[in-house]
RNA sequence: GGCCCGUUGGUCAAGGGGUUAAGACACCGCCCUUUCACGGCGGUAACGCGGGUUCGAAUCCCGCACGGGUCACCA
């Protein structure tokens, strides 16, 4: 490849980033620093009536929040400035003349409503809804009669009557060929002028000198018109690399309406992922790095990304392997770090102050390491941990039936009072109390340390006891084994 | 419906004419741990169907079925 690798992430402004835009941008990232390339963030607002305010700034966070960085964009700026196709209508007025001069485009006139019923008429007929072609040969005169009724043209595109089919070389499907008789002649400028998203994407990709264009399947249907635009110019087309969906576990394209499903990455962030987790998770969606290594780092993944190994079939977002990779991250991840992580969403659950002390944090800091192994995100701590925040629990299911055994009292009485001979209430010395309660009832393994367990923190499940013991403190401690002692049966 | 893309276990996937058809997640079992978790070991489970081509097809070709995408003055 002698040409400079070029790449682009082209979002429209509509909301925040999308699990399959970054997915996306992802692609386009790898792909540009494996090659030692540019990747660019463009942001491609023609339509304006759909732009939500502060999109773009979401948009941007997003992407910086994940570790992708950008060599251009609106931010930064660049040798292609500006970024932002609103910013661009300028340039694209002088590709729009050039074609409508060349009989390559013409004005329509047919208003919203006459369309409609073209379209009715055509379904009804069974026919593909299409434009018919009717303004394409309008004279000066017909055009002048139109517009003194008040009508503001669109300009359509002129797909072209002699060529049969648009065949594009796209890098991840091979060939893949379109009838132009199913294209019809598609709006590249609005009745304000505003040009459209197929046209100036096309501009843009060209002015910028994007090399390839990595997108979603969704636009490969675009492919076709692109391609069509490019030869009008007699312009060299970029290599499309049209990538998989990802689908929900429905089976369906990941809708933005969809509740079962966590879309964007704003909500992973909050719910408490790790960027890298998220970034390795989504690489592997739709592409393949052939070997058996599942965690990569950054770096790792630029130096193995490679568009040849990219899947053709659509993959479904499995969050539990998305929670597995991020409990991956965690376990190596600094402890001060997962504390800051966790503490907004203890906050939130009032289980922590919002003005805490330095001990609360280098207690809770201890919480997280106990809890570290088995933590698949920030959030899911509140309820993991919510025992230790709680001044009284309930015994149920499980450790309800675990109390219920003829020496569970005595166990409770004795490992009390072994508490009490306790010097300083840390896990080594709460071992020692249990080792002690062992000789002295004769339980010992599953008999001694589950009627302990269930009786300390009301689960069957959890961290490692001597520790959890210590941070709940004693008077919690010898409050909870009193009431298991106690317990009816 | 037209066009386009796809189809290996529940999910992600390797494998692209001859394999006992990898591996990971999830699930189950066993081991380790005086408990729990982590970890280790093992197990259940797949080439959509029908025709070809071939000595031989999960792999190549054709149909069909199914799934998805797209058919806007959205991207």
């Amino acid at each position: 490849m002698t040409q400079e690798v070029r790449v682009r992430f082209a979002p429209s402004p509509t909301g925040h980033l999308h699990i399959g835009g970054a997915r996306q941008a992802l692609f386009n990232y790898l792909f540009a620093r494996h090659h030692n390339g540019k990747f660019i963030v463009r942001i491609e607002d023609t339509d304006q009536a759909r732009n939500i305010e502060d999109a773009t700034d979401k948009l941007m966070q997003s992407l910086k929040w994940l570790g992708l960085d950008w060599d251009e964009s609106i931010e930064n700026g660049g040798p292609y400035a500006p970024y932002r196709s609103s910013e661009r209508f300028g340039i694209y007025e002088k590709y729009l003349k050039q074609l409508i001069e060349e009989k390559k485009a013409y004005y329509c006139y047919m208003t919203t409503e006459e369309l409609e019923a073209e379209r009715e008429a055509q379904v009804a007929r069974g026919e593909m809804p299409m434009y018919s072609g009717r303004d394409r040969d309008l004279t000066r005169e017909q055009q002048q009669a139109y517009e003194e009724q008040g009508i503001q043209p669109v300009v359509r595109f002129r797909v072209p009557d002699d060529e049969d089919s648009v065949v594009i070389d796209d890098v991840i499907r091979g060939e893949v060929s379109f009838d132009t008789d199913g294209i019809g002649d598609f709006v590249i400028a609005r009745s304000d002028g505003v040009p459209t998203y197929n046209f100036a994407v096309v501009i843009d990709d060209y002015l910028m000198k994007i090399s390839h264009v990595i997108r979603g399947e969704e636009h490969l249907s675009n492919a076709p018109r692109q391609a069509l635009l490019y030869n009008a110019y007699g312009l060299e087309q970029p290599r499309f690399a049209h990538a998989p969906l990802i689908l929900n576990e429905d089976r369906q394209k990941m809708s933005k309406r969809d509740e079962t499903i966590m879309q964007f990455v704003e909500q992973y962030r909050d719910s408490g992922y790790l960027p890298e987790a998220l970034l390795n998770f989504l690489a592997l969606l739709g592409w393949s790095p052939g070997s058996e290594e599942e965690i990569f780092t950054m770096d790792e993944l630029i130096e193995k990304f490679s568009l040849d190994r990219v899947s053709k079939a659509p993959a479904v977002f499995d969050k539990d392997k998305l929670a597995w990779v991020n409990n991956r991250y965690m376990k190596d991840a600094d402890p001060e770090r997962l504390t800051d992580l966790v503490i907004p969403h203890l906050q939130k659950a009032d289980q922590l102050d919002e003005n805490y002390t330095n001990e609360d944090r280098e207690w809770l800091k201890k919480l997280v390491e106990i809890y570290q192994e088995q933590m698949h995100y920030a959030e899911e701590f509140v309820e993991l941990t919510s025992l230790f925040f709680q001044s009284t629990i309930s015994y149920e299911g499980d450790a309800r039936t675990v109390l219920s055994d003829d020496h569970v009292p005595e166990v409770m009485a004795s490992f009390s009072e072994q508490l009490n001979n306790v010097e300083t209430f840390e896990a080594p010395e709460i071992k020692k109390a249990i080792k002690a309660t062992q000789k002295e009832t004769g339980h010992k393994g599953k008999q001694l340390f589950m009627p302990i367990r269930a009786a300390v923190t009301g689960q069957t499940h959890g961290p490692e006891l001597p520790q959890a013991i210590a941070l709940l403190g004693k008077e919690t401690v010898q409050a909870r084994l009193e009431e298991a002692r106690h317990l009816e049966k």
